[in-house]
DNA sequence: CTTCTATCTGAACGACTGTTCATATAAGCT
DNA sequence: AGCTTATATGAACAGTCGTTCAGATAGAAG
């Protein structure tokens, strides 16, 4: 048997990178067999490697996409007149984005490690322009005299830190609702910036 | 051959905790071989299981002795008069003990889902317990009138992402000095609470 | 209806996994 | 000096790993 019916590449490899998301997510990266992969997706392990050429490559394919998106979607959604303003809307676009990506942001995050030399350096330099979206923020703040922060770099590490910490602990309908999370934030994160 | 000269449990023991806490915390459990770690201490991967009954559990030792000693060393470390006292003296606290022990906090966090549910259970109560030293000082806090924070909890989990986020990129002898980087993020711990 | 090609199977490859155990030996005790 | 015991070896176990590939089949194209 080969080719069951109505598979195509157009739906297969789809389920395959969210089967790798979901499983690589909850048990990490080495921890996740290409078998258990493309049992999760109902075919034979050897079906994968028309898809992606190794276990690495789909591992970096899925950090690639959410770095990508990440950064497009900041650039789109992060504005307004003052520093002010444009810090209120990274916070919440932060939030927002990462809160319903929780397996993606968590890849992304935690796999750094398991990603071969040249593929690490490449999410890093992603991950950095992200950074820079924020310390620009607060270099306008700082410049314009709204903002005390000693160090904008720290400050930017300490604010993103700080903010990816929802994904460990929010759940969709539990005690706090997604908009009572980013005024919780969104009041820390002024705060800390002395705004 | 076997017991080479002037090999002893208490020598080999540590050995082989310190040579799994390096490996795991470079690669990550699942992808630390027993033979790895024996190599690294010098001896066959047999010999381990003098030391430990399985893998799984060396890793729960790892993790159990790094929070009892975090427990053990905030109870008598932190103190003051004030809540921005204690507050103070608990920022300067938990950036110094991460700083210390970088391959400790990474696994801490990194490697809960490694362990199995009752371990688990286990190392998850330590930390939350480890959490409320830090919410038991927003809250006198707050009944004092002294901080501006809506919710205790939501500040503490926000307060401790943003201060293990120093462990992403602190290194001795980088741009700043331990001292500096306790004085930044006190900055912004303070001014976070409203302090 | 036939041909072509994208897609998948199922078996196989050698390497590696955690763990066990009979065996050997060095150190400590008498 | 001999005896005991803690500590190590090294081979073996059954199972899993990522990856390859010849062969099979379903859908598209003519």
């Amino acid at each position: 048997m080969a080719r069951t019916a109505g598979s195509h590449s157009d739906i297969t490899g789809p389920r395959i990178r969210a089967a790798a998301l979901r499983l690589f997510a909850q048990h990490g990266f080495a921890a996740v067999s290409m078998r258990q992969i493309a049992g999760e997706v109902g075919v034979q392990a050897g079906a994968l490697y028309n898809y992606t050429p190794d276990k690495q490559s789909l591992l970096f394919d899925l950090m690639q996409r959410h770095m990508e998106g990440l950064l497009a979607e900041v650039a789109s959604r992060v504005m307004g007149d003052t520093p002010t303003d444009r810090l209120h809307s990274f916070v919440r676009f932060h939030i927002g984005y990462h809160i319903d990506r929780p397996d993606e942001v968590f890849i992304a995050y935690m796999e750094l490690r398991s990603l071969s030399p040249e593929n690490f350096a490449r999410i890093e330099t992603q991950r950095r322009r992200y950074e820079d979206v924020l310390e620009a923020i607060l270099q306008d703040g700082v410049v314009q005299g709204a903002y005390s922060v000693p160090d904008t770099k720290i400050a930017t590490l300490g604010l993103i830190a700080m903010l990816n910490g929802v994904n460990t602990w929010y759940r969709a309908g539990g005690r706090l609702s997604q908009t009572e999370v980013e005024g919780i934030y969104w009041d820390m994160a002024r705060q800390a910036v002395g705004a």
